[in-house]
This record gives C-alpha cells, structure tokens and sequence, in this order.
DNA sequence: CTGGATTATGAGAGCGCTCTCAAAATCTTG
DNA sequence: CAAGATTTTGAGAGCGCTCTCATAATCCAG
C-alpha cells in the first residue's frame, strides 16, 4: 500500500496541493464544494499527511515529552505514576499529541536525552514529573525555549517563573495530622520522604497541625523513607522502637508497608497504632484494614499539566501558571475513626 | 539560541554539508583530521540534528510506538506494567530510538491513533502488549507495512509469522501447580484470568500438571478473575465457598487478593489454605506471607522485544522470530512449604 | 613521474509538507 | 454591467536533512 501525497489527493480531488492542505488545517476561505469533496477523498483513500514532511515544514512535531529524570528504580514502582501517564497519554490522545516517555536510569541516559530533546526539535513541549530537589534538570532545560511544565512544585523559590501543577500537599498532611489529633492522639508520628517537594510540603502540614493544637514537635517521632512499601515497612520498624501511637505515612504505599510492620510485630491497626496515609490509591480502599487516607486527583494533575503545556506551546511567552488542587480526606477504619 | 544546521556546522568546520553528515552518520571514507574536526566542532556547538529534516530525507523517524489496546482502566493498574514500559524505555535508549506511548482508553482512541501510527510515518515499530484476545488490533496493523512484535503469544494460529516475545506461561502454571500437588494437596483451585493469551497457556500448564498426577480436573475449582488485586479477592471469596485447600493464582495481584480474602474468612495462609502466585513482582517477597510464585523476566521481555524490532526494522522481511522465555518457581511461606 | 585505480569531497536533487504572494474567480455596488 | 473589493485558488520557495553522482584529491605500480 503505498503512502499518498498531498499532491496525489490534489490530483484525485482536482484541486491542487495548497488547497488539499488548506482542508487538512481548516483554513478558511475554501468554497463548501470544494471542502467536501476533498474531505472525501481524503476520507476514501485514509490519506494520513507525512509528519516529517509537517515537522519540518511547519516546525513543530506535535509530540510531547514525558520526562521522569533521575527515575530510581523503586521510584516508578509507586502506583501513581501509571496513573499520571495513563493521564497525560489521554489528554494527549484527545488534542493530537503524540507522547514519547523520557525515563532516565542513569547520568549517561540523561546527558544523552537532554541533548536531543532540546536540540532536535522533536519535541514541542516537556511534562516533567518526578522530579527531585537536588535534580538540575529543570535549571538546565530552563536555559532552552522548550516549553515545559512540571507536576509538582519546583523546589527553589527561584524557579518562580515555571509553570506546575500539584495537589495541595501542605492542606492535605494538615488534614491528616489534624484528624489524627482529633481522636485523640497526643503523639503524632510521620513516615516521612526526601528529595521530593512533596514531602517537604506534606511534612510543613504536618509540624503545622502538630504548631496548631500546642503539640511539640520532635525529630525522633519522624521516620524517613523512600515511597515504596518496602522503604513504609523498614522505617515503620525503626519507629515501632520508640512506641508510637498514631502515625501519618506521606503515601499510601508506605502506609501499607507500616502496617504490615506493625501487625508483623504483633500489633493491631488501628487498636494499636492508628496510621493515615496520603494519595489514595485504589489499593487503599481495599487495603487491610481499609486506609485512611489524603485523596488527591492524580488523573486531574496529569490532564491539568497537559493542558497547560498545550497553552504554552501555542502562545510561547505566557505568564507561568500554578495550579494547585486541593485534596480531601477519606476516613476509614486504619485511623480508628471507624470500625 | 538559534539552532544551527548542517551547513552552518560545514562552515564552521571548512568543509561540505555532504561531509558533515557523513561524520555524523558514520560513514567511511572520511579523511581522520577532517572527521575530527568536524567533530570537534559538532561537540563545541551543541549541534544536534533536526530531526523531522532526517525523517523527511530518510524516511525513518527512530521512535518506536509502544501499545497497549484497548487497555482496561485497571489493566495498567498491575505492577507488570510499568515493569515492561521501563525495560523498553532503557532498551530504546540504548539504541537511539524514542518510545511513545499509545494507550487506547476507547473505540474512538483506537481507531483515531491506529490511522495515524499506519499511516504518517511517525513510528518506525510498534511493540505491542496487553493484547486480548478478542482484540483484532494485531490483524489489522498486519495489513500495512510497519513492523512490530508482540510482547505475549498472539491469540490465533494464523498469526504464525508475528514475531513475539514470551515467557513460558504454561511451565510456570505447571511447575506452580505441580508444587502444590507435591506439597500433599489433592485439590488444587485456581483463580485464573480471561482474555488473554498468558491466561489461556497458564490454565493449560496448571490443568497438565494435574493431568499428569491423575488428579480430576473440575471447572468448579476454577474461578475467573481480572488481574488486579481487588479481583483477586473477589474471586476468592467465590472460591472460598467451595472450601479450597490448595490455590495456583496466575498472578502475584490475584494472590495477594486471595490472601485477603482468606484472611477476612479468619483463615490462615498457608495452615489452612496454601496460596501460589505468578509473576514474582517486587511485592511478593514482602507480602505476608512471603508468597510461593513463578518468576518471569520482565525486564528481558521488553529488552528482547524492543532488540527484536529493532533487528525487524532494520532488515524488514525477516522470517517472524519467537522467544520464549523460561521462568522458575520461587518458593516462599505462602505454600507452606517453608515456614 | 605518469596514468589508472582508489579514496575523499562537494554539488544537486528531492523527501512532502507549509506558507507567502500573486493570479483568477466571484461578489459588490453605483 | 463596469470597476473595484473580496474571496478562492495555485505556483513557488524553502524547511534541513540524505543520498546519488560527478569531480577532485590522493595513492600506487610500472
């Protein structure tokens, strides 16, 4: 089967290559007749236009970039990200977006895909996620045109001028320390992460909640892990040595992990130990016993993010944007809320 | 920063357009003081060519399309996923090529993005998993001319020259099986999937290994589920109905489903019921129980799949190439037969 | 050295589109 | 219904590369 040209659906149509281009980008100005009986052709033959021949022409390619820099190789393995993408690949599909997925594994990938994807032009716009504080991808991409976005907030207060979305971190680790406090608990644990801005934000709601209600703060009653089960489980052991009450996890993943600890140890969530987590991931619902948990709109995020980078492609200097939703918290029986 | 060109970079380096491609494209017959310093000048400024131009002029754009058909919301719930996408991802780096993502969410996705893939030259390969069975998205992009392999056998005989890469479903399910058979059980239940080919070749191991010790094969101990977890349980709690002694999951989310679906009968894995998964995902080691499974190589899947099609792209009528990968069974507390 | 074989380089066409500009067709309006 | 205004169409250049072919430079043997 061979590949048609515009020139080819021109010939067929009776009409000539500029015109058959017109119809294709829906430029005014073409008699209806005319229009409707290219349009046919086009339709009968399944004429797709080159994307290269377009790309060059037109110098824009239509593909979006996914790019998780400095991905660890836990990192992906948290639930959200598929979502994200699954997300991002949606809002892509809806507005004829192409996205190609930049997952860099090590320095090397990163130095090579950096290269190329600001330089080649096969790329018309970067959604960056995953991002850690102490990555300078954003300050190195920053130097070029590409358009960007970034799910989650950019960690310096200098990177003011870059546009994100994020879910209200801060609110929703407020939330959940606060309910905690409610019932009760007079002693508030967190299982917390690093190199993240979200983990500094839901850790800021945290010591927050605890400032508000008169409670002390204390670095011994904070636990640092990485987003994985695994990481909620090892860092839920080291805190069961010092006999907490009542534990905010800054995901839902480590949530689970903490409770496999606890029960591991003998111990009964919520009887026990109370544990809240944040995300919530359909597996929380289902979790045992049910999770208590920060919903934050993932699929939302993803779609946000694309849209706002389908703005800026289109009107290059636009005035950054921030965008940060707001979460809500989901009670069920890990807090002890409910039975 | 303007981006520069071919030409700007001959200029530069005091010699042809013609040239500088030849050094970036490594042909011989390159005089080693004029590669060098054309080189030298290509690294100085950054210099990356456009890629549509490239595409244009050579008619191969370097990104692979990686798809997943009419993927199910839940489908890319399962841990597998993100697996699979992260080993293509390496495995294109690797080789300069670009992966991007083709999620069909609906009829309309599908039939929109299948138009484009086929037809606009945008792709050079597709990998395509998460194929169903039902699925007639393999028959169709047969009929044009890109190449592709799958990740998981094709559903039809007739499919016979589709290069795929596989894991040895059927020894996996009869290895699982047999474990169980060897433990002392004589009644062994499986919680088995639809519309896949893994799940067809699963069923088929688990009902030879039982074959083969003489035991009766009965459609009641066989209960359909999806992949996820809360399917899992689901199902189980079908299961449980029918006082199961022994289960083969074929996969390591169903499992953890039973697990706890068991557990909220008050019943103990393994005492009372011995539970075998599939798939060896990171979880399983740290669930609890440790859970007894097969273990596949997902990352080899997406490596050999991506090398496979790139081998395919480059020497298009190669005869169809079939992998299929060996697996092992990992033992674990969740069988019983540790403890 | 000199002429033929070989190697290194450059010029030119062309990939299939977009976009500008000019020409042709059609529409107004006095 | 003529002449200007307006809408519709087509021709042409050009995007930045690859690839073929011709020419220039270099090599080697006699």
């Amino acid at each position: 089967m061979k590949r048609l040209t515009l020139e080819e659906i021109g010939q067929i149509a009776g009409v000539s290559r500029s015109t058959v281009s017109r119809v294709i980008n829906d430029h005014p100005n073409i008699r209806p007749a005319v229009r409707q009986r290219v349009a046919d052709v086009i339709r009968q033959t399944g004429y797709q236009p080159n994307s290269a021949a377009r790309s060059l022409a037109s110098s824009q390619s239509r593909i979006f970039g996914l790019v998780m820099p400095s991905i660890l190789q836990s990192a992906f393995a948290d639930p959200y990200y598929p979502l994200v993408i699954q997300a991002i690949s949606h809002a892509c599909n809806q507005n004829d977006y192409t996205p190609a997925l930049f997952l860099f594994q090590s320095q090397e990938e990163e130095a090579k895909l950096s290269q190329r994807i600001v330089a080649s032009g096969l790329i018309d716009g970067l959604v960056i996620t995953a991002d850690t504080i102490e990555s300078d991808f954003v300050s190195k991409i920053q130097r070029y045109d590409i358009p960007f976005v970034q799910i989650g907030r950019p960690p310096r207060a200098s990177m003011a001028d870059i546009s994100y979305v994020d879910v209200d971190n801060e609110a929703g680790a407020y939330l959940a320390a606060s309910h905690l406090i409610q019932l009760g608990y007079r002693r508030i644990d967190q299982l917390a992460t690093a190199h993240n801005t979200a983990g500094e934000d839901r850790d800021a709601g945290y010591r927050h909640a605890l400032a508000d209600r008169g409670l002390p703060i204390d670095e011994s009653l904070i636990e640092v892990s990485d987003f994985s089960e695994t990481g909620g489980y090892e860092a839920m052991r080291a805190l069961l040595e010092r006999r907490p009450e009542a534990v905010f996890a800054q995901s839902d993943s480590i949530a689970l992990g903490a409770i496999r600890a606890i029960r591991d140890r003998g111990l009964s969530v919520p009887d026990d130990i109370a544990v809240v987590g944040f995300d919530d991931m359909p597996m929380a619902a289902s979790a045992d016993p049910p999770l208590t948990t920060v919903r934050q709109p993932i699929h939302r995020t993803g779609l946000l993010a694309t849209e706002t980078l389908i703005d800026i492609a289109r009107t290059s200097p636009l005035p950054a944007r921030h965008i940060v939703l707001p979460v809500e918290l989901v009670i069920r029986a890990s807090s002890g809320a409910v039975s």
